[in-house]
DNA sequence: TCTGGGGTCCTAGGACCC
DNA sequence: TCTGGGGTCCTAGGACCC
């Protein structure tokens, strides 16, 4: 645990409405609510002032419009929303290296490296300044909390909002948080509270007095045990200054549901167009594609495959989605439709074997039945694979085999492979008992590899 | 009230492997 | 014939965050 107070946590408020008002000052002062147009649109942001009616950030916009009818309502500009960001993330970098952004509006700041002796005053004069130097060269307003984790500077930062700066001296964390509604822990949503409140836990300080194995039974392990640690107010993580993307998706609620598949398609293209565009700007590949489909009754499901090799390809990506949409029921009506991509890797997989698998790809595919009529050693371990032009090559045994399958006994084998230019196939018996490498291989002009009719089953 | 869009992490079951 | 144990990968769903 970390003794001073080096950990700081910044949030600008308000923040869509608030660059908005900074834009156009005829909107300062008056509600602003930042969101989503059409019938199904939420509030993205609502300015302090659009707060008091009670609106608040998820709300659908229609029901904003019916409580706080005479506030500006505007689509996001995200363009304005990033720019005005950089110059914030600017001023941090200014005040430590060690920063790791967690938002747009949002980030963590490690000092460290620059500031590792201070104290309560100091941090709390350090902090201030970013306020006001934030503020002097963006003109928004951030609230920061400062402490010895991220838990307790992110805490800090909510309770002084806005335009507020708490600092939690080392050593009051427990105490600061047992009176907080478990809902105020980070991670705790409407479910894991619901769950709380059913064991009698209302207060972070009630969490606190329960054992571990206690709040792990009730939440599982790595939930459990995060969030007991935090409700003792421990919490030793580090910053993650760059964090590469794991996944990318591009979704679309649309504003009436559809039952037509061609429409539906239309939207997955776009939406896969703008995918492998992300990606492939970053120069990435992705393994696995997935959709996510939303009915008219709000029920979700998401259909996913892995690819063999990564891809960057939009042919590729929107074969798949079509595959994985044209299994799915839609005829009861479609709100939603989403496309993603995950499992990403660093480069393009043009290599070699697809160029020269491309080049051969024009050549139909064959099925060669084979048949082994040798004995086979007896020996638990065997496997059955084949290779074609020396490469693994799709194959299948008879029923009695399946691929992959132990050879138990001194039996015979016959199966088949399947794939283009059958000239040169080989297939190979091995196990873990010989040692690695083949024990018994078989070509296809052996006598002992029988070349006949694809069997029958 | 009737619920966006972009992400992350965790869990659980089944397949498969050793 | 009755039936192991651990590890990894894949898929699906859910909770959560901003």
């Amino acid at each position: 645990m970390r003794t001073r107070p080096v950990i700081l946590h910044l949030d600008l408020d308000a923040f869509f409405s608030a660059v908005e008002q900074l834009h156009k000052p005829s909107l300062r002062g008056k509600p602003v609510i930042v969101g989503g147009t059409g019938r199904r649109g939420v509030v993205a942001t609502a300015s302090y002032e659009a707060r008091k009616f009670g609106v608040g950030s998820a709300m659908p916009i229609v029901e904003a419009r019916r409580r706080c009818p005479n506030a500006a309502y505007l689509t996001p500009r995200f363009q304005a929303y990033r720019a005005a960001s950089r110059v914030v993330m600017g001023v941090l970098a200014e005040v430590s290296p060690l920063i790791e952004q967690v938002s747009v509006d949002e980030a963590y700041v490690d000092l460290t490296p620059t500031h590792p002796g201070v104290d309560v005053p100091a941090v709390t004069e350090l902090a201030e300044g970013i306020r006001a130097r934030i503020h002097q060269v963006t003109g928004l307003t951030a609230s920061i909390g400062v402490g010895t984790s991220k838990l307790i500077a992110k805490i800090g930062s909510d309770l002084n909002k806005p335009d507020g700066l708490t600092v939690v001296p080392p050593g009051s964390e427990r105490e600061l948080l047992a009176g907080m509604p478990v809902r105020r822990l980070p991670g705790i949503g409407p479910a894991t509270q619901e769950r709380l409140h059913k064991f009698g836990m209302h207060v972070v300080g009630e969490v606190a007095q329960a054992t571990e194995q206690e709040i792990v039974g009730i939440l599982g392990q790595a939930h459990g045990r995060a969030v007991h640690q935090h409700a003792l107010g421990r919490d030793n993580r580090e910053l993650e200054p760059e964090r590469d993307a794991k996944s990318v998706s591009a979704e679309e609620t649309f504003s009436r549901d559809l039952t037509d598949r061609r429409e539906l398609m239309e939207h997955a293209r776009r939406m896969a167009e703008r995918v492998v565009g992300r990606i492939t700007k970053d120069g990435l590949c992705a393994r696995t594609i997935t959709i996510k489909v939303r009915s008219y009754d709000f029920s979700t499901i998401t259909r996913s495959f892995t690819l063999d090799q990564p891809t960057d390809s939009l042919p590729k990506v929107l074969a798949g989605v079509r595959q994985l949409l044209d299994a799915v029921e839609v005829s009861d009506g479609i709100r939603l439709l989403g496309v993603g991509v995950a499992g990403l890797t660093a480069f393009a997989q043009t290599d070699l074997l697809s160029d020269l698998l491309a080049e051969i790809g024009d050549e139909p595919d064959e099925v060669l039945p084979v048949k082994v009529t040798e004995d086979l050693p007896s020996s638990k371990g065997f496997g059955w694979t084949a290779e074609l032009n020396d490469e693994p090559a799709d194959t299948e045994l008879t029923p009695d085999w399946r691929p992959g399958q132990d050879v138990v006994h001194a039996e015979r084998g016959a199966g088949w492979v399947q794939g283009a230019g059958l000239g040169r196939v080989t297939v190979r018996f091995e196990g873990p008992h010989t040692g690695p490498g083949p024990i018994r291989t078989f070509r296809s002009d052996d006598p002992e590899l029988e070349v006949g009719e694809p069997p029958v089953w």
